[in-house]
RNA sequence: GGAUGCUUAGCUCAGCUGGGAGAGCACUUCCUUGACGUGGAAGGGGUCAGGGGUUCGAGUCCCUUAGCAUCCACCA
């Protein structure tokens, strides 16, 4: 048994238990005799630095991971982290640029060097955080998106779907960042209200010279148009159909055209088509069999088609051809207004619909098998909270097909190569024999795709290996609500389709950490907090506890420095609560611990302890962490602390060692298991006291030690028994305030009103009571009463002269009153002839017992008021 | 235009399957008692956003209104 410090010190205790924890193997999964419980991490990108919502996500997960190691699962919980293509690219840019080059200046093969070099320095600053933060991850068989094994998955994954055509080459619109000079998916193209303009131009009808008036928001791509575009109903137009409008951007003849799709009472009502830059006038180009003329460069300014503008940034293009057309007096009128505009979810910049050939996911088919897997118990991801899974089923159902490639380096190379001359399309694993005639495609994959594959692609698949078998699929993913698009949809799917089984039978989500003023944080916003200062001033269970604790899942969750600090202090009061019995542990060793004949507080602190590791157990199975929390904060500091200890303080002085002998199996049996009920969440400084108390050798650390059990059966009576004694000595307290006893003044107490177990005034109670709250239980009073109703029945004490009878009179009146109002509702219940036939039985014989409890202490409060009179 | 969440004590939030309103922080009074003043004891404070309904009984279930937030889909 060795000391632990004066003073809780979180540097202290979390200095080195994290190496001693991984160099024991205590997280290495793979002991066959034990039931697999498998999680594999959200990877984190390697562009940097893990936040706040990281240090949350992981804790969750490592709160899972410990309980369930502790019930004796062969938990494994799976490293790894992601290559995040665009990000990291973008990351190792901005590098190179700081060096003054690009990286077109060293190439694409050099590029990847650099990429890597990038990502072999920010794995390490991330294995160092999970490690600051006690994951207890299992490193022997971390992953990373990018590696070899992985590469092949992707591979492998793509053929196949290609060869089902689930997987195709298309011309069509997508969302292009001219930054990035990439095309993204649907769903990183994020939506922002600002503020634009409606323009409304004069086009002269060239065969009737009459003025048409076509309203856009994008004047930049009129140089793209094809046609306009009426309602094949609008009156206002129908003679204008098949004749001929001039653009007035570029003098062009445009065809006006009808086309159902036309708001009739949007704008003016006439539209301008332009097929390579909307994607609904792309329909319209398509049906009409239009050309498609493309009016922008990649990096997003305008090409030779824009004529005067070539070469000009597409939105000062857009200023200076309004002014010219205003000059030339075709303007009729510029409205301000808000509207969504899709900006890139990576550079921020505004997305351009572009078109472009792109290679996409077939989803339809692969959605709706999931969907229908959703219907089953068995074969269905279960959401907590339960609401998702709406979120997700809705998002299946309304889906579009998956823009996979991106014009980058960084990232899996698509398995696709052309045929020089005939420009033949292979896909394949393998290269083309024929190497030298052939072309492979320049772009890379959407990052997302090797990470929809990462529930199974981690264990090996495609190959069938042991660890594939065997935590494969994965017992519960861990991640927020803003990426179950992003990730956990596509997860379903591929794993439905190359596994047939679903990736994870749970999924947890969790919502955003926001700053103390709800915002969220950023960097633009500069409100960010770096979980390593944080760990830094109050460390790292404090953090963990406020983090895991203080929201219901799924919902969103504010930084609050005070209520870290308030986890710090309760840890402070669990460290010094353990310092209190190890005090009182001078050798004692394990084989003293005697659970036969305890005192009734000891027993009663036994039952609380078993329906606290009861509660806690189930809440844990739920993921109610908020709930584990409270629950464990209230029955440390209040149960364990404020009163079983103090209570036990007689007991431990006594000189009966049975007595003390009982207590002190008590006080580390249920410190032993507090413990290890925090664990999950306060990993370092329940190892750190574990260590210092009398432990099983067998269970040589906490984290590997068995999740608690209840001890016996809770005793009824003696809970009955403590509540009582707890509510006479906080009664004896509150007349202690009242009157302004000095703490050191005995007082007389009379219980013999109440309905007391007759066992109850043992020697035990009494010696308690009075080490409690100086009180001395009298068989009779004599002089001045005090009466106060207590838990069961009613107390007296003896004040002598102190008493005011006034005060006195007032305060039992009042008392009287009260309870006349708790017997009228009482009995107002009872007397409801369908309360009796309507409500449980239990229910009724508790309001029968209350209502016999509040007449007799009505009975005692009107007797006492009738002497005082 | 769809969908979701939130609205409970001064603040931040719990309250799960309906059965006498809770926690932490803040506030008031008192306490240099040997685990802890990062503490202890006792207290004050809420017509559970508004309205309607179901029920013996509603913070809890249903409908509705308002405010705040978020997501998805959109109109040139």
């Amino acid at each position: 048994m060795k000391e632990l410090a004066k003073k809780y010190n979180h540097l202290e205790v979390e200095a080195g238990a994290y190496d001693r924890w991984v160099e024991k193997g205590y997280f290495t999964a793979g002991d066959l005799s034990k039931k697999p419980y498998s999680v594999v991490i959200p990877p984190p990108n390697v562009t940097g630095k893990l936040h706040l919502g990281h240090a949350w996500d992981n804790t969750l997960q490592d709160i899972v991971s410990r309980f369930k190691r502790m019930q004796g699962y062969d938990m494994c919980w799976l490293a790894g982290m992601d290559h995040a293509g665009i990000a990291t690219q973008a990351k190792v840019d901005a590098r190179l640029k700081s060096e003054g080059i690009s990286r077109y200046d060293i190439g694409r093969e050099k590029f990847l060097e650099r990429a890597w070099e990038w990502k072999e320095e920010y794995a390490g600053h991330i294995r160092q955080q999970w490690g600051k933060l006690g994951n207890s991850l299992d490193y022997t068989r971390e992953r990373f998106t990018l590696d070899e094994g992985l590469s092949k998955a992707v591979q492998k994954v793509f053929v196949d779907l290609y060869n089902e055509g689930l997987i195709y080459r298309g011309e069509r619109i997508i969302n292009w960042d001219p930054q990035a000079k990439t095309a993204l998916s649907n769903i990183e193209v994020i939506h922002k209200e600002i503020e634009g303009a409606m323009y409304t131009f004069n086009y002269t009808v060239k065969e009737t010279g009459e003025k048409l008036q076509v309203a856009t928001t994008r004047p930049e791509t009129m140089f793209g148009d094809v046609c306009v575009v009426v309602n094949p109903i609008d009156t206002r137009f129908s003679h204008l159909i098949g004749k001929h409008a001039i653009n007035p951007a570029n003098g062009e003849e445009l065809i006006i055209i009808a086309d159902e799709y036309i708001d009739m009472e949007f704008g003016t009502g006439a539209m301008k088509c332009t097929p390579a830059h909307d994607p609904n006038d792309f329909i319209i180009g398509e049906k009409n069999g239009f050309a498609k003329p493309i009016c922008i460069n990649p990096d997003g300014t305008m090409n030779e088609l824009a004529g005067e503008y070539n070469g000009m940034d597409r939105f000062e293009c857009r200023a200076a051809l309004v002014k010219r057309i205003d000059g030339e007096g075709n303007l009729v009128k510029i409205e301000k207004m808000m509207h969504q505009v899709g900006h890139s979810e990576r550079t921020d910049v505004i997305v351009e619909p572009y078109l472009s050939k792109q290679w996409f996911v077939k989803m339809k088919p692969l959605a709706d098998d999931v969907l229908a897997n959703q219907q089953d118990d068995d074969t269905k991801i279960h959401f907590y909270p339960n609401r998702f899974e709406k979120t997700f089923n809705q998002w299946l159902e309304n889906i579009e097909d998956w823009c996979i490639s991106r014009q980058l380096w960084w990232g899996h190379r698509i398995p696709a190569w052309y045929h020089n001359e005939t420009g033949e399309v292979y896909v394949g694993l393998e290269a083309p024999v024929d190497i030298e005639n052939w072309t492979q495609d320049e772009d890379v994959l959407d990052t997302w795709f090797s990470s929809a594959l990462w529930p199974f692609s981690t264990w090996g698949w495609p190959e069938e290996t042991d660890d594939f078998k065997r935590y494969y699929p994965t017992s519960l993913l861990v991640t927020g609500y803003d990426i179950i698009f992003f990730w956990v949809a596509r997860m379903a799917f591929q794993s439905r389709h190359f596994t047939k089984s679903r990736p994870f039978k749970d999924v947890l989500i969790h919502g955003l950490i926001r700053d103390p003023l709800g915002r969220k944080m950023s960097k633009s916003l500069g409100n960010g907090v770096d979980p390593i200062d944080v760990i830094e001033q109050f460390g790292v269970d404090s953090l963990r506890f406020f983090l895991t604790t203080n929201s219901t899942p799924g919902q969103d969750l504010r930084y609050s420095e005070d209520k870290i600090k308030a986890a710090w202090n309760f840890i402070n009061k669990i460290w010094n609560a353990s310092r209190f019995v190890m005090m009182n542990l001078e050798g004692f060793t394990l084989e003293d611990v005697d659970l036969s004949k305890l005192s009734t507080i000891d027993t009663w602190m036994l039952g609380r302890m078993n329906q606290t590791i009861e509660s806690v157990t189930a809440n844990m199975e739920r993921y109610e962490y908020a709930m584990v929390g409270n629950e464990l904060y209230g029955f440390v500091w209040d149960d364990f602390c404020s009163w079983y200890i103090e209570l036990a303080k007689a007991n431990l002085q006594s000189d009966d060692e049975t007595v003390k002998r009982g207590t002190q199996s008590t006080l580390l049996v249920v410190l032993t298991n507090i413990l290890k009920l925090l664990h999950p969440f306060m990993p370092f400084v329940t190892e750190e006291i574990y260590s210092s108390i009398p432990h099983d050798e067998k269970e040589e650390a906490l984290c590997i030690s068995a999740w608690p059990e209840t001890i016996g059966t809770t005793d009824e009576t003696a809970v009955k028994d403590v509540a009582h004694l707890i509510s006479i000595i906080t009664t004896v307290r509150q007349i202690r305030v009242d009157y302004q006893k000095k703490p050191s003044e005995e007082l007389d107490i009379c219980l013999k009103d109440a309905q007391q177990n007759p066992e109850y005034m043992s020697n035990e109670i009494n010696a308690t009571l009075y080490k409690m709250c100086k009180a001395v239980c009298k068989d009779s009073l004599e002089g001045e009463l005090l009466v106060r109703p207590i838990d069961n029945g009613t107390l007296s004490v003896s004040m002598g002269e102190l008493v005011n009878r006034e005060e006195e009179l007032e305060k039992l009146t009042k008392e009287k009153e009260k309870l006349e109002k708790e017997i009228a509702r009482s009995n107002g219940m009872l007397s409801n002839e369908k309360f009796i036939s309507k409500a449980p039985q239990a229910k009724i014989d508790e309001e029968k017992a209350k209502l016999q409890k509040y007449e007799e202490q009505y009975r005692i409060v009107t007797e006492r008021l009738a002497k005082m009179a």
